[in-house]
DNA sequence: ACAAAATATGTAATCGATTACATAGGCGGC
DNA sequence: GCCGCCTATGTAATCGATTACATATTTTGT
């Protein structure tokens, strides 16, 4: 059983191919009568439409490529299922590479639009190599891209993004009001814009607050739970210990919390720590764990709405450039008034 | 800058587009100076393949759609990566969409290989609906669908899945060893393949050591984080609670010890919890959890490879049909000897 | 009642790569 | 020197949908 074509349809409505058509993409233009014969014959032959035939012919993908730092990152998933969503809802197709895997095997990035695999480009990671962004922002396609959670500092690409200052000026808050005055900070990875932007709002509003901050009270991390092993074992270390800390992602948080608990150091009694994100595990952790909720699925959604409206009417100049999506606290049981 | 096509190369390169095509799929075939002139003409203008062209005519979409249960969920990211790195060597895209999201738009399922958008599937979702189930077998593509992780009771579908009874048997043999008699049981959700085989392995593995088993120790759950909760609960009203319990799943296990500890109870000290699957997180828990190793990138590489086969040489029957790859005991510290 | 406009449909070119078939040239064998 | 074979390349049809343009038909206005 051969599926079958346009010019199937068309033989059995009894009208011309332009006809089916034109009966499927624009029904309004043609007649009653047609439009229910084609419809009739459409279900005759178990019509599909040919999508490879369609985007040769209107020079479109109808798909988006949405790239990753690492695909086995659960941070990711809530966002793509929001852009998933979004794109499908328009009929296009949504295509998963992650940056180190495409670097890996050589490929260019660009490609993907290049070669009409992709309309656009979805990028959740704003740890590009300076020579790839080059080549993208050089890029004739280089308007059908956006960034999304991330950015790259000095590019001008559309983004989508949280409010990174306001959480965190929230979170060092929220500590201060239940009584912490030393408050320590473990951070994204070095030369992630997250990461800065997040230390200088930490450092700005422990500034405003009148806080002292000894340097060693932030500490390097990479938003893994590794790292947050890691921090916790220098806050072990340090001469005067914070009683609270404030890590750049949950994932942190819990680690750090986790060796902690290694060492018979409890949380909240002992020290509070707060997270970023609000994953979908924060909530059972043990402690629950405070933090930044960024709603991922939004993020998402907003990223794909924003990039087809720039597929679709890639000409017109009134297209939002950036949107600046709110967070909000979440209190939970890893903070509490410093004893 | 309009990208060029093979008519430009073949005018740059004096050959016909026969001659650039046959160099560019198929070198031996052309002189070595042609070759030469051609790659040259390539360089010069720039060529990239449209995929879109080639697609209609090969017939082929070189891309895979991957379906996931709910793509919220982290278990099956690294399934992802492992299926994304294979398709992508061989040239491949890989499309993703979630079984829900695709039954709420009203979407068929067999469209996305009815329609040339993609040349097989891979199916991490066993709890398709039967009337879903049916039409993939019926269709014509059928041999080019594959399940993974999961698979459906019945269908005789292609699939890549783990040793789950060998997992089974080996997690209630390590509760045994190290003491614990009577062992309780906390299911997947009803009707799931992995829920019933894992559950018909520990009856058959409790007999098998002549352990008694009361049915109230078999507790219904479903994979997910909040019915660990609700069956710690339910254990904690138990008449007689077992000293160990083997969860069907790592979220289960932790949600089942956060809700522990919520009531003070201590995990390995006064109950040993065991999980399945070892996710990235079961190593950082508190306590580091015990549990069934599946290779999860190892099943997503395996499975692109067996479909990719398939596609290539649809007519050989020498294909492999089903590939059971192998599971590990990790011992950590959320099991211990009971006291 | 007739020109002009609006509506409905058909004809055929087109998107860009692949490939069956045709052809041309080179080479060796007899 | 002729035949056949092999190699390298070109010609042109093809995949299936879209759409500019042409044409036929109906409606509208005066």
């Amino acid at each position: 059983m051969k599926t079958s074509t346009l010019q199937d349809v068309a033989r059995v409505a009894k009208v011309s191919t332009a006809t089916v058509s034109r009966t499927l993409s624009n029904p309004d233009v043609v007649s009653e009568s047609t439009r229910r014969r084609v419809s009739e014959a459409v279900k005759v032959t178990g019509y599909r439409i040919n999508r490879a035939a369609r985007n040769l012919r209107t020079q479109r993908a109808h798909s988006v490529l949405v790239l990753l730092p690492d695909l086995a990152n659960p941070f990711f998933s809530t966002i793509l299922e929001g852009i998933s969503r979004n794109l499908s809802q328009q009929g296009y197709s949504m295509l998963i590479a992650s940056t180190k895997q495409v670097h890996d095997s050589g490929e260019r990035l660009i490609d993907y639009l290049d070669d009409a695999r992709a309309d656009g480009m979805i990028v959740l990671d704003g740890g590009l190599e300076p020579e790839i962004v080059e080549m993208l922002e050089t890029a004739p396609q280089a308007d059908r891209i956006l960034f999304a959670c991330e950015w790259v500092d000095g590019a001008d690409f559309p983004s989508v993004r949280c409010e990174n200052r306001r959480g965190t000026s929230a979170a060092v808050n929220h500590l201060y009001d239940i009584g912490h005055r030393k408050i320590a900070h473990v951070t994204g990875p070095e030369g992630n814009v997250l990461s800065s932007t997040r230390k200088d709002a930490f450092v700005a509003e422990m500034a405003k607050l009148n806080l002292a901050l000894k340097p060693e009270w932030i500490i390097a991390g990479d938003f893994s739970l590794a790292a947050g092993c890691l921090a916790a074992q220098t806050w072990i270390a340090l001469d005067v210990r914070p009683t609270a800390v404030f890590c750049a992602s949950d994932q942190l948080a819990m680690g750090f919390i986790a060796e902690l608990s290694r060492h018979g150091i409890k949380v909240p009694d002992d020290v509070s720590v707060m997270g970023f994100d609000d994953i979908d595990f924060a909530e059972q952790f043990i402690p629950p764990l405070t933090t930044i909720r960024q709603d991922r699925r939004l993020i998402g959604e907003t990223a794909a709405k924003m990039l087809l409206a720039r597929i679709v009417h890639s000409n017109d100049g009134n297209l939002e450039h950036a949107a600046v999506l709110p967070v909000s606290l979440v209190i939970r049981e890893s903070t509490a008034s410093p004893t």
